[in-house]
RNA sequence: GGCGCGUUAUCCAAGAGGCUAGGAGCCGGUCUGCAAAACCGUUAACGUCGGUUCGAAUCCGACACGCGCCUCCA
């Protein structure tokens, strides 16, 4: 099956044909900084971060560019209230947001262009546009005349009308239509500008995207992407501008994710409902996060809770057990590739054997469909089980059980780096989840493990009372005990 | 008001005409002094009412409930 995506234009599921042969050009709607990311960028972050790997992992040759909105009121508000240029706060709000991305795993972009580098080519475009009788001049700004443009709205499927019988849209005197939309801002004084054939100004939003896409991947390209509420107006603006512009066809694909919920609503700004990323990694390892926001479609929305989270760290946990037993039996063992002749499977080898065959082409059919990540997963946990019985029932690590359990791990490593998952050392990541927990213990590591001696002596004269009663209050503070035959050990519930 | 989306078992979540999704939980088993942990096994579902079809969670219609966009937003 070919890679089919869901294109936000048409309203289906659409097969992928690329404009080049064996190329794929994406942009992706970044952020504006002023603030810290909540983890609605973070799900938009993870989602075209797979989007991305997943295109090259097919054989893509892909120019990914994710764009830094620099200039915007909303900096300049923010420097006014801090007493700072606008730079400062952009400057510093990058940093903070490759961060953040970095800490999430995210691959780095092929380009990462900001709106202020580019302000040559945002002027060229709107001159093209007031040439062409697009845009006009009002009062030292620049609007878009969306009249003049017969597609306007084909991405958000609406009337002309019934959004101005929303009665919302303020109607500004410098307008000629209220839909109409502002290309450049006249500055005021004391405000960030560049010099522009109307006067000093700034860009204002939606015309930096158009600019930065058409010099890093061409009039027309593949895919665009962002999150559901830039459809209207960003992406519905971008359209208007570029293809007004250009006379042809800008974006081929949109791709758009579902938002991020808190109790079932939308999580916003406006709303001030939302988690930024900084707090939500204080308490999650942020492949948690990663994992929870790639257990769903990404065109669902998804309800951010704690519970929720939970349950992705149990489910990564899972995985990541296996693999550390994986590791540790490959550590100690070392795999001939000389595989005996006479040396049969179980069916339980077998079984195994089979499953890992079908691996990748379900995973590729899974990612095939739209960028199904959760039906991905769900191909990982099979393999993950069907390894746990192999390993369980394997008395005898021989040749050809080696190298089936070889390939498992390479498989997972495979699949892990499409999706920016297991990729860290297992038992590293597991004594780093255990480690976080302890920290939110009322007792010292020292006071558990001379309970845990006391325990042991008890046990070993039979004393289990006393040994139960340990067992208990630990249990009250939180700490399980995990009693093997190479001792006692200790994990927080 | 206009437009659009969703409703899958106890919870999270895939699937989109006939084919075991998956995870967490419950329950059973292995292990254990007994447990726990771990592992294995197992369970159960398609909002309501109609229609199409040999066959519907899946397609069509109505209804109910929830959500989103129409305003800065990922």
């Amino acid at each position: 099956m070919p890679l089919r995506v869901y294109n936000t234009l048409t309203g289906e599921k659409e097969i992928f044909v690329p404009l080049t042969p064996g190329k794929a050009g994406m942009y992706v709607c970044g952020v504006t900084v002023y603030d810290y990311c909540h983890i609605g960028h973070a799900r938009a972050g993870v989602v075209f971060d797979i989007i991305y790997r997943y295109l090259k992992y097919v054989g893509y040759d892909v120019t990914y560019v994710r764009n830094y909105t620099d200039i915007d009121d909303k900096i300049i508000k923010r420097a006014n209230q801090e007493g700072t240029d606008y730079r400062t706060i952009a400057d510093r709000y990058i940093q903070a947001f490759d961060e953040d991305m970095a800490r999430l795993g995210l691959a780095k972009p092929t380009v990462e262009p900001k709106a202020t580098d580019h302000i040559d080519g945002i002027i060229a475009i709107i001159e093209t546009l007031v040439e062409k009788g697009h845009a006009y001049t009002s009062e030292g700004d620049v609007y878009y005349a969306v009249d003049t443009f017969p597609g306007y709205l084909k991405l958000s499927g609406r009337a002309m009308e019934e959004m101005q019988a929303g009665a919302r849209v303020e109607v500004g005197d410098r307008k000629r239509n209220p839909m109409d939309f502002a290309l450049w801002k006249g500055s005021k004084p004391g405000e960030p500008y560049w010099s522009s054939p109307w006067g000093e100004g700034r860009p204002g939003w939606h015309i930096e995207c158009s600019a930065m896409s058409m010099k890093f991947l061409g009039k027309t390209f593949d895919f665009h992407g962002g999150g559901k509420d830039l459809v209207f107006p960003h992406h519905e603006n971008e359209i208007a501008q570029s293809e007004a512009a250009n006379g042809c066809q800008f974006v081929r694909y949109w791709l758009h994710n579902g938002f991020v919920n808190i109790n079932a609503e939308k999580m916003s700004k406006s709303l001030g409902n939302f988690f930024t990323i900084r707090d939500v990694l204080q308490k999650y390892d942020p492949e948690t996060l990663r994992f929870f926001i790639l257990s769903a479609h990404y065109r669902s929305p998804i309800d951010f809770s704690d519970q929720n989270l939970d349950e992705s760290q149990a489910a990564l946990e899972r995985i990541y057990s296996c693999l550390a037993a994986i590791d540790e039996l490959l550590q100690s063992n070392a795999v001939s590739s000389e595989m005996a002749v006479v040396e049969h499977l179980s069916p339980v080898g077998q079984e195994l054997q089979e499953k890992l065959t079908q691996l990748i082409p379900r995973f590729v059919d899974a990612m095939d469909d739209d960028f199904n990540s959760a039906q991905a997963l769900g191909v990982v946990f099979e393999t993950v089980r069907s390894t746990n019985r192999f390993l369980a029932e394997t008395t005898e690590m021989t040749p050809i059980a080696l190298s089936l359990i070889a390939r498992v791990r390479h498989l997972c490593n495979e699949i892990g780096s499409v999706l920016g998952l297991f990729n860290s050392k297992p038992s590293v990541w597991l004594d780093g989840i255990k480690r976080a927990k302890a920290d939110q213990l009322d007792m010292t590591p020292e006071q558990i493990e001379r309970l845990i001696v006391e325990r042991a002596e008890a046990r070993a004269s039979r004393n289990f009372k006393r040994s139960d009663e340990i067992r208990d209050l630990l249990l009250t503070h939180g700490i399980q005990l995990l009693d093997s035959v190479q001792g006692t050990t200790w994990n927080v519930k």
